[in-house]
Order: structure tokens, then C-alpha cells, then sequence
DNA sequence: CATCTAATTAGAAAAATATCTAATTAGATT
DNA sequence: AATCTAATTAGATATTTTTCTAATTAGATG
């Protein structure tokens, strides 16, 4: 559910409202009352926004009596305004197109260059046979992550996976699919719920940053 | 129009088909019709989204014959996602509330540090008299510019403010309004619009850097 | 110039969002 | 227990947003 994460985050920014209201709590908590004063807004309108923001994980709250103090929650701002970026690096890395490139983008991918370190590079290479397979799963960690990561590149960003899908998908590399679905899932490159797959690009990038 | 910029910026990024648009970008250019494709809506909604992008910076666009490609414009989203950030770091500066404390507010306002450099501070109580009138408005222009942001800084941000407004708002520091009010707008701390006038943010907080 | 392709515009429908008023709830305080 | 205060919920309305189909436009190209 990373993706709905992110883009719930940007929505909360994406406000004028909401905007101002960060930008007061920027000189330290207020309360509900105050900010509607300020705004010149109905208390609703602000019960409204504060959930929105809290939802985003972009403020939290204290009670003192019968009043509600909203905070920034500014570490968390920094960590997600970056989110973004972050999905974009980690997209540019993607080897789906260059492995199943049609005519149509062929010259397009080609002047792009790859994003992923040369030494990466040499275990993917060392574990792969030349059309592709994967020899053994690694045993090592760290190579095994190298590996995963390589694979999970072809999937893609945002989109929601059935389990016979990822199937499919991994048995290009290697037929013993649920193992490798299950480590997936393990090291956090892709989260499930209810049977359905999808990315999580934030962990894998956490682990893109460990593996340098 | 600054905080319509921020929020426009934000707004493109909050919804869940653009930001794979903008994955799928960052292997390099796309066409409309490809986009299309891969995500499964038609074009009339890629031409919808792209624009959404487009007025937010985020992308630019190349024709080659009848095709257009979309290009990730990266330098401007590095730059963008940051701003929020900046708003919140400018509007702890503010002193508005140090200055117009209302019981209410007071603990909570003396529990915050001021985020005006030392120097700056210095320069600036030379100039004021104790109950912050302006003796004259400072001949060098770094010390002008440091007077001036401290004026504006009681200003609130996102709001638009009529003339008659700012003419009252500079008269509790100095008689002569009009020329400090063409002053802010010179400076760029404000922005001027059939005859209204709103803080310019993104240039103050230039500014800020530039003093220091 | 007739035709093809990709993109855009127009216009409609459905969904989501922002904001208000009125009513209700959750906690203090008397 | 009765009363206050701040916040929340419910429900209504107006606006904005997403997406579609159908029609149109802008450029190439035979």
C-alpha cells in the first residue's frame, strides 16, 4: 500500500489551507480554536484538515484539558517530502524495458544509462545464466538481496499483483517460484494483503542504501 | 501567487496515475500513446494528467514529427519537493506572535527559539527603538534587507492583503509606508497583483541565504 | 489534396473534496 | 448532577477532479 501512502502524503500538501495551517504550527502548537481563528475558518472545517494532516503523518497531537494541541511533526516531513525522489530512483534502475524492449522505445531505453553499481552488477551477472535464469538462489545475504533486487525491478511500481502473476513472473527466473514469493515478501520487496501483491518501493530503496 | 505555486506543485503529485506516469518517466521519455497503454486509461486522460504536470514544472515536452515526449523535468522536482520545507523553516523566523502575544499563546510561543541569526538580531535592534518604531530606514542595502525581513516576518503567508492593509501594517514602524511598501516589492518580498499584495516566500527565504 | 496518426478539446457522469450549520460527544469544573 | 468548553460527527451543498466517449485539430506523408 505504498503507493497510496505517498501519493496521500503529497495530497495533504497539496492545499492552501492546509498549507497555512503548517505553516503556523511552524512557530509551535495550537490548538483547534486558534487555528480557526486565525484562518477565519469554522472548527469543523479545521477537525477536517487535522485529519487529513494526521493521516499524511504530517502533524500529532497532545490533550491538555479539553484542548487538542497540534504539533509538526517535522522529521516526518522531511523523511516523506523526499518520498518522491526516492520512488523515482529507484524506477530509473528498473531493467523491464531493457530486458523485454520492444521496437517502439528500443532507441529511447538505450540512451539512458543504468543505475545500478557495477559491483551489483557483477553478482547479478555471476548468478545469472546468459538468457536469464537464475543458476541458485544465493546463499550469502547480501548477494541474495543484490538478486532479489535485480528481479523486483521488473515488476512494476503502483501496480496490484494477483499471486498467480507473481508466479508467472518469477518462474522466468527460476521454477521454484514460491520460495522465492515467500523471501519476497520477507525482505519486504513486496507487501500483501488479501491475497494481492504489490511494489514497496520505501523498503526496497532502504535496502538499495544498505547494500552499498 | 506563491502559495498557489506550492499548492499546484503538491496537488500533481497527490494522485496515484500520476505518479506512475512519472515512474514510468524516469527511464527516459514516453509518449502519450504509450503511457496510454501501460497504464490502461486513454488518451484524453494521459492529456489531462500531463497538463496537471506540466503546470506544476514537473514535466516538459518535445515533438518529433507527430509524437510528443514527455520528459521528467528532474532539476525543477529536486528542487519543488523542498518547498514546503522552506515555508515551515522561514515561518519559525516569524516573530509576529513574539512581538503580539496574547495570553493565550504566550507559554507555548517562549518555548520556541527564534531562528534569526545573532548578527542579524544585532543589526536590527540598532535600528529599532525600543518600542519597535524604525528609527530610519538603513542606507547600506544588507542592513536594509535584514530590516525588511524582519517587517515582513509579521506578515502571514498565503494571505492577500489590500493595499490600505499593508500601508497600516508598515505605519507601526515607520510614517513614510509608501516608500517600504515599493521597497518590499522591489526586494521581492512581496508580490504585487491588481492592486494586491501577498508575501513572495520563495524569494525571501533566497533572500534569507544571500544575508547569511 | 486525401489520408493517417497522435494529440487535444468538448462535454458528461461519477467520485472526491472543502466548507458550512446543527447536533452530539468527551472531558473538565462547579 | 448540571454546566462549560473544545472537538467531533452528521448531513447538506458547491466545487473540483478524474475519467470516459465523440468530435476536432495539427502535422506528416503518400
Amino acid at each position: 500500500m505504498q503507493l497510496d501512502k505517498l501519493v496521500t502524503f503529497y495530497k495533504a500538501l497539496g492545499d492552501p489551507t492546509r498549507v497555512r495551517i503548517l505553516a503556523m504550527l511552524a512557530n509551535g502548537p495550537l490548538h483547534g480554536q486558534a487555528l480557526a481563528g486565525k484562518l477565519g475558518v469554522t472548527p469543523p472545517t479545521i477537525t477536517h484538515h487535522m485529519a487529513k494532516l494526521r493521516d499524511a503523518g504530517i502533524v500529532y497531537e497532545r490533550r491538555d484539558k479539553n484542548t487538542i494541541y497540534f504539533y509538526l511533526h517535522e522529521a516526518n516531513m522531511k523523511r516523506q517530502t523526499q518520498a518522491i525522489l526516492n520512488v523515482l530512483e529507484r524506477a530509473k534502475g528498473t531493467m523491464e524495458e531493457d530486458l523485454f524492449a520492444d521496437e517502439e522505445t528500443k532507441t529511447i531505453q538505450e540512451q539512458r544509462r543504468s543505475q545500478m553499481a557495477a559491483d551489483q552488477m557483477h553478482v547479478i551477472k555471476s548468478f545469472l545464466t546468459p538468457d536469464g535464469k537464475l543458476k541458485q538462489i544465493p546463499a550469502q545475504r547480501k548477494k541474495k538481496l543484490i538478486v532479489f533486487e535485480y528481479m523486483v525491478r521488473g515488476l512494476e511500481f503502483g501496480r496490484k499483483y494477483k499471486e498467480q502473476e507473481i508466479n508467472d513472473y518469477i518462474r522466468q527466473f527460476h521454477d521454484d517460484y514460491a520460495t522465492i514469493r515467500r523471501e519476497f515478501v520477507m525482505n519486504h520487496y513486496m507487501y500483501r494483503e488479501e491475497g494481492i501483491y504489490e511494489l514497496n518501493p520505501e523498503e526496497m530503496w532502504a535496502k538499495a542504501e544498505e547494500l552499498r
